[in-house]
DNA sequence: CCAGACGTTGTT
DNA sequence: GTCTGG
DNA sequence: CCAGACGTTGTT
DNA sequence: GTCTGG
């Protein structure tokens, strides 16, 4: 699954690899946690854009936000059964921009995190959707990150791994004119094990509050 | 029809 | 709001 | 995902 | 154990 993850990329080097536009400052983030907010790019019809929403999807008919906690993640296999998910998957797709991600493996008694990356070290597009919620003073955008079975990779350590899109498929996410629901099903599945690498960190990474550049270190090669 | 849920992961 | 279950 | 809280009343 | 907060 996915649960954290980091954004510490340049944004010159984002806007390049991505072609978004942003009237946001966007900050290094080395440690991100479910309820922050995280940078999403969609689509208006002509650019991409990028805004920053909530990470909890919060649909529209809930009376307040504390669902969103449960939200994060959305099960590829299930997106146009479920409720929550099923209109933000016809209409409401996004990337969610990312350099790397945490998971943590059962060793023993200890929980080791490691940090799943490219091997290029490139940033990378998670597959999200995100909605709109009215309930509050003023309209909150929320989003999740879809996953999927794992590669042979993320196999070691988890079951589930988020969709990681193919940088040739960040445009037909995001259309808001696809409509072939099979199609864009069909871009859902496990990323490529052979670009990605991984390594394990520290264990500071394990409190949102750790939010310093050591979380992305490998404690292998200290 | 109305009532009630609406979610994922990991662990047991 | 919309879907499933009864 | 992990960490940390988990409660009410009345009084100061 | 389960929920909220980050």
């Amino acid at each position: 699954m996915c649960g954290r993850f980091s954004l510490a990329t340049d944004q010159t080097i984002l806007q390049e690899h991505f072609e978004f536009l942003i009237h946001e400052e966007l900050e290094f983030r080395y440690n991100i946690a479910p309820s922050q907010d995280i940078l999403v790019v969609g689509s208006n019809g002509v650019d991409r854009v990028g805004t920053k929403m909530r990470w909890g999807l919060v649909p529209p008919w809930a009376k307040d936000t504390k669902i969103g906690y449960k939200m994060i993640n959305a099960r590829a296999e299930s997106l146009d059964e479920k409720v929550s998910f099923k209109r933000p998957f016809q209409s409401q797709r996004c990337l969610i921009l990312c350099d790397g991600f945490y998971e943590w493996k059962k060793e023993g008694n200890m929980k080791q995190p490691y940090r799943f990356m490219m091997k290029n070290n490139k940033p990378f597009a998670f597959a999200g959707l995100w909605e709109r919620w009215d309930k509050g003073d003023k309209p909150l955008f929320t989003c999740t990150i879809i996953t999927t079975k794992s590669n042979e990779l993320l196999e070691e350590v988890h079951d589930r791994m988020p969709v990681i899109l193919p940088e040739d498929k960040y445009d037909e996410w995001i259309d808001r004119n696809q409509t072939n629901y099979n199609d864009l099903k069909s871009l859902l599945v496990p990323y490529q094990a052979n670009l990605m690498d991984c390594y394990p960190v520290s264990s500071l990474v394990n409190s949102p509050k750790n939010e310093s550049k050591e979380c992305i270190v490998n404690v292998n090669s200290l």
